[in-house]
RNA sequence: GGCCUCCUGGCGGAAUUGGCAGACGCGACGGACUCAAAAUCCGUUGCCCGCAAGGGCAUGAGGGUUCGAUUCCCUCGGAGGCCACCA
């Protein structure tokens, strides 16, 4: 009987889910078993089903955790479902159907197609973003953030209770600039900056004042900022949902608008987002992405004092700047200056004396008080243009630079000159200090800008050695010139020096800035879980009360966006009215973003039916952290920060026992299409020949043509026609056209696109080939965490593997291929067979650790060649490869495993153990090379010492053939290598 | 523009710490079985010269370090990823 997998396949994907087979076991029942956490990154169930991603790193994990459980570990190994999300409301939106309806769809959908992949999930945790019992905790952990702030001093979060109690203390203090709360003791207040006022006593303010400190601490807060709106979706997004000025979902345009919203004081962790990378076994890559993202500078704040002084008269803006201020003499510079100053964020505060001018973003808000009165219509004219530009158009005319003068003038401190204020959108108000002192000599933007508008270039560093670039900015770090205090200084030096020295005068401070902004956390969506909040009549939020979460979405019939930012829910007119004591608030009306849900289910899996807590304690200390994480890098730098950043606050609060949730995190990389060839035709229809070379780019969507590309030598445009596989061949280094061999032909892989038309579907290829040979498959294409193009001619290697291992170790024969049923007698093993098994024993198992399963899979193919050569294979031999097959290809090995007379599933049967004795044999055979050329080889025995290994390596045939007439000056020995002989 | 990763046969890839380049699979070619095909089994398969023995060349290109480099360093070319007027 030939290979069956669709019904072997089957029957034990239904016996391991009716005896759950891979239950995890609650700490107290596994006393003596070392635990793992293998996780993988739940899906968002789309519409369209699995991917052929999804099983890659399914796979991976799944094949770990198997290994795992037969190394007698304890594992817990779940899945679930991200089911919160803008497509499932758009599709409501659409048909009319409640969201539910559909996500409940998708979710069967999806579970149907990972349960035929014969995965080894622990099906009794799964849990769903959208059930009620799971977002009331995601509701309570937002009711956490709510009620805590971020001590400065501590660099932790606590409740806001201990707060105000240490408010209330009569020696506790300070309002400083109306927002900021400080702790009083007189180290902290140094801690913080040094820069904060004591200005009323806390005891001073009245309740209301006292309130909005308060609010102001909390790491959930309400806040008026310019926010991404996107008109199409209707919803605010984050600036990591932001791609290029368009909504990463969709693809529609986004503009900057000011709205109330929530935000998650997300850069209060900073730091820690940033320190604790070190500790973690992360892909070096995936840090680094990390770290740019936090984008933490040192750097100096300066302080420009506002010249009051009126500019010149009659003299215009460009006339003042083109002369020559860094010569002209100032008579009145230091003499009247205003009593307003400008600060600015440098990293290059050695720089400073080369600071011509200075540039604010056009929405600084200390643009109206500087402007002068001629110059109020520019101004006010320039930033109408900069508003009504997108974020998008911003970034694709940013070649030219563009700005005006404010009519402003401050004062270099260090130079003591005037420099003129300008504003112009290359500077942004979200960075720094939204201004900038520009040093044209030394900044490349700065550089363009001064050229445009004729300011004056003043250089203040050289180069350690050579020259100076022309017509560029030097940006790099050298030697200070021109500058006073720190004339000769190195940069480095330099930085240190002048900023002590400002430090000193009070003009500047030694600063740190981050990238990263406070994570704006609402969305004007329905599909999503409800805030525990309500406001009050003054848009105040009043925490739910705990008892009563969930808080639950209304049911509604129309989803639509309401055209304005006012959120969907605002609809509901029975569900907004929320009673707290005798006052009447109305709830909240946004809901949270997508990336709530997945920020903490990993702790859910630990304890997935507790109601009285989001995870019980002590299985949250056996089971954290998760030992092994898989997923798509796409998820580098918003998923993975916003957990480490929820898990952090809870640890802070003590809920969690680490800092950390992820310890090993592994990318899978990207499948993508198989690869496609195109022919080139430039745009007179003539075809691109070989020795034209052309530079492919830029896919189209449509059928016909199917590419884009220019010309490398002419920049002319080309169109790209598919050609089949067949038809190419390779000539040299190119491809070509066989039939027509000047004609050249671009290889290429894509991301697989509906547009394309190149998406694999998981259930075809389970259908035709069966789940095993599937997983084989995936695992088989190369390095989990490379990039790989799918190749559908290459599974058939997989299958014959498989068909193979069944014909050698069923004991049926097989009609079709004519084989003969093999048997598998008690009787020994040969001991080369035997010691190709104990290797391959050993290998497997070093590379399922290292998750190297490509390798893994070939040493399986090389032992199973070995058993086709051999009429009966020694039971011995079946038992162990059956056991190392397991992991792979579940369902067959199972089916072996019952067939070689064992009742329970080996699910947790014993991974074997390899001898170390067996593992070689007593002689070797070692390579013999002369100046390091491969010339001979000799066998020596294992145990033999140096000296006599080197001489019969000298009197083998083929050394003394090339040692002939030569003189040896070194002999080389590298043990269990080789053995080299350098030769004169 | 900045940062990061990668480049090995016709294709996917292997080479674990600087030590036999091309494991294993696909494809191709030849053979066995078959009336024939499929399936299966057995060979060959980096390129060049050679009947062969054998030799030469070869890991994107060029250089360096080393007895020895796919591996380390420098320059250049190409592909991919992330961020992007971030001061």
């Amino acid at each position: 009987m030939a290979y069956n997998f669709t019904e072997i396949e089957k029957k034990w994907q239904q016996y391991w889910l009716s005896n759950k087979s891979f239950r995890a076991l609650d700490p107290a029942d596994a006393p003596d078993m070392p635990k793992a956490y293998v996780l993988d990154m739940f899906p968002y169930p789309s519409g369209s089903g699995l991917h052929v991603g999804h099983p890659e790193g399914y796979t991976a994990t799944d094949i770990y955790s198997r290994y795992l459980r037969m190394r007698g570990y304890n594992v817990l190994h779940p899945m679930g479902w991200d089911a919160f999300g803008l497509p499932a409301e758009q599709h409501a939106i659409k048909t009319g159907q409640h969201p539910r309806q559909n996500t409940e769809r998708n979710i069967a959908n999806f579970r149907r197609q990972i349960q035929m992949l014969g995965l080894s999930y622990d099906w009794d945790r799964e849990v769903d973003t959208t059930d009620p019992s799971y977002f009331k905790w995601t509701q309570w952990i937002f009711l956490q953030l709510f009620n805590s702030y971020f001590d400065p001093i501590d660099q932790q979060a606590r409740p806001i209770s201990h707060l105000l109690q240490e408010l209330m203390n009569e020696n506790l203090v300070v309002a400083p600039d109306g927002t900021a709360v400080l702790n009083p003791t007189q180290e902290g207040m140094e801690a913080i900056a040094g820069e904060m006022r004591v200005e009323r006593l806390w005891r001073e303010l009245n309740p209301e004042e006292q309130r909005q400190i308060i609010n102001g601490q909390r790491l959930a807060y309400q806040d008026e900022a310019p926010v991404n709106w996107c008109p199409a979706l209707g919803t605010v997004l984050s600036n990591e949902e932001v791609i290029d000025g368009r909504s990463e979902v969709g693809g529609y345009p986004v503009e900057k608008r000011p709205m109330r919203q929530w935000m998650l004081r997300i850069t209060a962790y900073a730091d820690r987002l940033l320190a604790d990378l070190e500790g973690l076994d992360w892909p070096e890559s995936l840090k680094e992405m990390q770290r740019n993202w936090i984008g933490r500078s040192v750097g100096a704040e300066v302080d420009f004092e506002i010249d009051a002084r009126p500019a010149d008269e009659g003299a215009s803006a460009d006339v003042i700047a083109s002369a020559d201020a860094s010569e002209s003499a100032d008579p009145g510079a230091s003499a009247e200056r205003g009593d307003e100053a400008i600060t600015v964020f440098t990293t290059r505060p050695d720089t400073l004396y080369g600071a011509t001018y200075m540039v604010l973003a056009p929405e600084h808000p200390l643009v109206d008080r500087i402007t002068a009165p001629d110059r109020r219509d520019a101004v006010a004219a320039y930033r109408g243009d900069v508003s009504a530009r997108s974020d998008r158009e911003r970034m694709a005319d940013n070649k030219e630079k563009t700005g005006v003068f404010t009519g402003a003038w401050a004062v270099n401190p260090v130079s003591e000159q005037r420099v003129p204020v300008y504003i112009a959108d290359y500077v942004m108000m979200g960075y720094g200090t939204g201004v900038i002192m520009a040093v044209p000599a030394h900044d490349q933007r700065d550089y363009e800008f001064a050229v445009k508008f004729d300011l004056p270039i003043r250089p203040v560093v050289k180069p350690a050695s050579g020259e100076a670039p022309q017509g560029r900015a030097f940006v790099d770090e050298g030697i200070a010139i021109n500058s006073k205090v720190i004339d000769g200084m190195r940069t480095d030096e330099a930085k240190e020096h002048i900023t002590s020295v400002l430090a000193a005068e009070g003009v500047a401070r030694r600063t740190v800035k981050y990238k990263l902004r406070d994570w704006l956390f609402s969305r004007q969506r329905y599909w999503g879980e409800p805030f525990p909040i309500a406001l009050d009549e003054r848009g105040e939020a009043v925490a739910v009360a705990e008892s009563e979460l969930p808080v639950l979405l209304p049911e509604m019939v129309d989803f639509k966006p309401t055209g304005t930012p006012e959120p969907p829910l605002s609809k509901a007119s029975d569900w907004l009215v929320y009673r707290s004591g005798e006052k009447t608030l109305r709830r909240e009306t946004n809901t949270m973003p997508q990336w709530a849900g997945s920020c903490w289910y990993y702790l859910r899996y630990i304890d997935p039916h507790n109601n009285e807590r989001f995870v019980d304690p002590v299985k949250e200390r056996y089971w954290m952290p998760v030992d092994l994480y898989v997923g798509g890098v796409e998820h580098a730098v918003l998923h993975l920060l916003y957990s480490r950043f929820w898990h952090k606050v809870l640890f802070d609060l003590g809920h969690v026992s680490t800092p950390e949730p992820f310890q090993r995190l592994i990318n899978q990389g990207l499948i993508l299409g198989q690869t496609e060839f195109h022919a080139f035709k430039s745009s007179d229809g003539r075809l691109i020949s070989a020795d034209e070379l052309c530079d492919a780019a830029e896919a189209m969507i449509g059928d016909e043509p199917t590419m884009m590309g220019t010309h490398r030598g002419t920049g002319e445009k080309l169109t790209g026609y598919r050609v089949s596989g067949e038809e190419v061949e390779k000539q040299g280094p190119r491809f070509v056209l066989k039939s027509a061999p000047s004609i050249a032909v671009d290889a290429r892989a894509f991301k697989m696109s509906k547009s394309r038309g190149n998406v694999m579907n998981p259930d075809d290829i389970v259908r035709d080939h069966g789940a095993d040979c599937f997983r084989l498959y995936e695992m088989y294409m190369g390095p989990l965490e490379a990039q790989k193009p799918w190749n559908t001619r290459d599974i058939v290697g997989m299958q014959r593997f498989l068909a193979s291992v069944w014909r050698n170790l069923s004991g049926e024969a097989d009609e079709e291929s004519k084989s003969p049923a093999k048997q598998t007698p008690d009787s020994p093993i040969d001991d080369s067979l035997e010691r190709m098994m104990h290797r391959t024993i050993k290998k497997v198992g070093e590379d399922i650790a290292a998750m190297r399963f490509n390798t893994a899979i070939a040493e399986l193919i090389k032992l199973n060649n070995e058993m086709t050569a051999l009429v009966s294979v020694p039971r011995a031999l079946t038992e162990t490869f059956v056991l190392l097959l397991a992991p792979f290809a579940p369902h067959l090995a199972e089916e072996l495993w019952q067939r070689l007379g064992h009742s329970n599933s080996l699910a947790r049967a014993a991974w074997p153990n390899f001898d170390e004795q067996k593992l070689s044999e007593s002689t070797m055979e070692l390579p013999v090379q002369v100046n390091g050329k491969l010339r001979g080889r000799v066998s020596v025995a294992r145990d033999a010492d140096e000296a006599s290994i080197l001489a019969e390596a000298e009197n083998s045939p083929s050394a003394v053939e090339w040692l002939r007439g030569k003189t040896i000056v070194k002999r080389l020995y590298v043990p269990g290598k080789l053995v080299n002989f350098v030769v004169k």
